[in-house]
RNA sequence: GGUCUAUUGGUCAAGGGGUUAAGACGCCACCCUCUCAAGGUGGAAUCACGGGUUCAAAUCCCGUAUAGACUACCA
């Protein structure tokens, strides 16, 4: 027997050979050095912060040169497929702006012409290519049972030896085509492995744009590349599709570094060029002084939702994402304060080579920064947003009357350095409640207040049309009467006053607002108007 | 055990043989005709450690330590 007729032993029914395929998804034609790349996850449930990191970068790094971002669904592994997770992927992205020129729509629609772009779905292509290997010698059918790999394993262990089915240990590597089929006909059960060619022995050097050149032995494990059920793993998976959908640019997590001498390899026996790679360090965290990667079982902050749940806005959380990518862009963005992300020129070179610890303070920083460059309506619109969501009792509250608050929300916003007092919209309602008389039952601290002195300036000297100048130098003025005096004066002689203009207004904001730490009091006093003033004022007296 | 990678202030980091070792977040102090948030000014680092190479090392080389990844018929 030869391996052809073993080839088609093992694959009786194959449609197309593979340079049916070779011509059905020719080279694209694209502009000189656009970047085509993919966002490849499995479908196992929700986008976490790393895969929204590595997603951003492709997009990115394809946007920027005009390329190809597209969408494959490796869904290889059937036991870890969930429902709706395609949909819930592509979902999840889209909040953050992450699109896709090409790839699945859903579960069951995919545009672009180098589909089908799930894996699962593209079993007689991988069929096609193995069979080739076969035909070669590249690959061959291996009998041992997922238990004697095991044995190996432990034995190898053991013995200190290194691990894994590579020489001696690959009893079936050299079997004759006739030994081969007669195991097949005989219905012993089998999985394929790629044959390599390599020595542990010999050095293989691999390219990494981020990290440069890296050296390593030779593969010479014989790894599997097809399973029992027929399906690809992934290794071969991403072989045969990235060559197929003509990827220039591999950016992944860098867990997949170790395995770069097994893809070249594939793709050098394969005849197939190999694409560039860039592996992207995972996101770390420091927990009880253990730095470890972020993991989506044990952190809260690893799920994207959680961002959407404190009220970050997307646009921070992809700010932050793009401060990591490249740390420049921090520096030219605060240059460059109205471009967009999409503006800066990512680099590879830029792309650091050790994994940053996830600092929620600066990304709340970033968010603060960028709220407070919201318009009044825009920063109305997205806090009705969120509270629809999460705070539906206050949302009555915040939206009975639209105008005023937006005249609340826009106290020292809308000027060249607006007030930074807001990092999340959950925030909002801690920071505007007293505004609202429905929210104002406040507890009052102890405290010395001349309650005669505020009743005297609220009914007879406080004129609700008066601008923001007058005001105080009325406050100033009506402060002799009762011996205040203004800051200057009062610190060089405090013992010749009642105190300054400023315990004046501090008073005042204590009893209007029961704070002592509040925006512009004159902006605060505007709004709220003398007839609530007054009120306030007869309620902090009841209440003492 | 093997293979590979990384290590500059509390954090993110620039810098790739000669620098007063950028910048950002956080912290502290002071300033700013009401507080706060801002804003402004200033403060805090012998570049993990030990050896080399060199006139000169954060930068190059070798060790050590620490951390991470891989070592599945998972991706």
């Amino acid at each position: 027997m030869t391996r052809e007729e073993l080839a088609d032993l093992i694959f009786p029914d194959i449609k197309h050979d593979i340079k049916y395929y070779e011509e059905k998804y020719p080279e694209r034609n694209l502009k000189e050095g656009a970047i085509v790349t993919r966002y490849a996850p499995s479908p196992t449930g929700f986008v976490h912060i790393g895969a929204l990191l590595a997603s951003f970068t492709g997009y990115s790094f394809a946007k920027q040169t005009d390329g190809v971002f597209f969408l494959r669904i490796e869904d290889t592994d059937t036991k870890r497929t969930v429902e709706n997770g395609i949909s819930n992927i592509i979902k999840d992205l889209k909040d953050f702006d992450i699109t896709f020129t090409e790839g699945a729509l859903d579960e069951e629609n995919e545009n672009g012409n180098y589909g089908p772009y799930i894996q699962s779905q593209r079993k007689e292509i991988y069929h096609a290519f193995i069979k080739e290997l076969i035909k070669e010698g590249k690959a061959y059918p291996c009998f041992l049972s997922e238990e004697e790999v095991n044995e190996i394993r432990e034995r190898q262990e053991k013995h200190k030896d290194r691990i894994g089915i590579y020489g001696k240990y690959a009893k079936y590597r050299d079997l004759t085509p006739d030994e081969a089929a007669a195991k097949i006909k005989n219905n012993e059960p089998y999985i394929i492995r790629f044959k390599s060619p390599g020595s542990f022995y010999k050095k293989i050097k691999c390219t990494d744009l981020v990290r440069g050149t890296l050296e390593f032995p030779e593969n010479d494990l014989d790894i599997p590349i097809m399973k029992k059920d027929g399906l690809p793993t992934y290794h071969f998976a991403h072989v045969v599709d990235d060559h197929l959908m003509h990827t220039t640019h591999i950016i992944r997590s860098d867990e997949w570094v170790s395995s770069l001498p097994i893809h070249i390899q594939l793709f050098e026996t394969c005849g197939f060029k190999a694409p560039k790679y860039c592996h992207i360090s995972p996101l770390l965290k420091n927990d009880d002084g253990v730095i470890r990667k972020l993991s989506k079982r044990k952190d809260p902050e690893c799920a994207v939702s959680f961002y959407h749940e404190m009220g970050i806005p997307n646009e921070a959380v992809k700010l932050y994402l793009a401060t990591i990518i490249n740390s420049n862009f921090e520096e030219w963005y605060l240059q460059n304060k109205d471009k967009k992300i999409s503006d800066f020129e990512f680099s590879f070179k830029k792309v650091s080579k050790s994994g940053a610890l996830f600092d929620l303070e600066k990304l709340i920083n970033i968010s603060r920064t960028y709220i407070s460059r919201l318009t009044k309506e825009e920063i109305y619109e997205q806090t009705k947003t969120y509270l629809e969501e999460f705070d539906q009792e206050f949302l009555k509250v915040f939206t009975k009357d639209p105008d005023y608050t937006k005249a609340i929300l826009n106290i020292e916003r809308e000027q060249k350095k607006p007030r930074k007092d807001i990092g999340k919209y959950s925030d909002v309602k801690n920071l505007i409640w007293y505004m609202y008389d429905e929210e104002f039952n406040p507890e009052y601290e102890e405290k010395n207040i001349d309650v005669d002195l505020l009743t005297d300036y609220l009914e007879n000297y406080y004129d609700e049309n008066d601008d923001k100048n007058t005001w105080f130098n009325k406050i100033a003025e009506f402060g002799l009467k009762y011996n205040y005096t203004s800051v200057k004066e009062y610190k060089e002689n405090p013992d010749n006053y009642e105190g300054h203009v400023g315990d004046i207004c501090e008073m005042l904001r204590f009893v209007i607002t029961s704070l002592t730490m509040t925006p512009d009091l004159y902006e605060i006093m505007h709004l709220l108007g003398k007839e609530r003033l007054i009120k306030r004022l007869e309620q902090y007296k009841k209440q003492k």
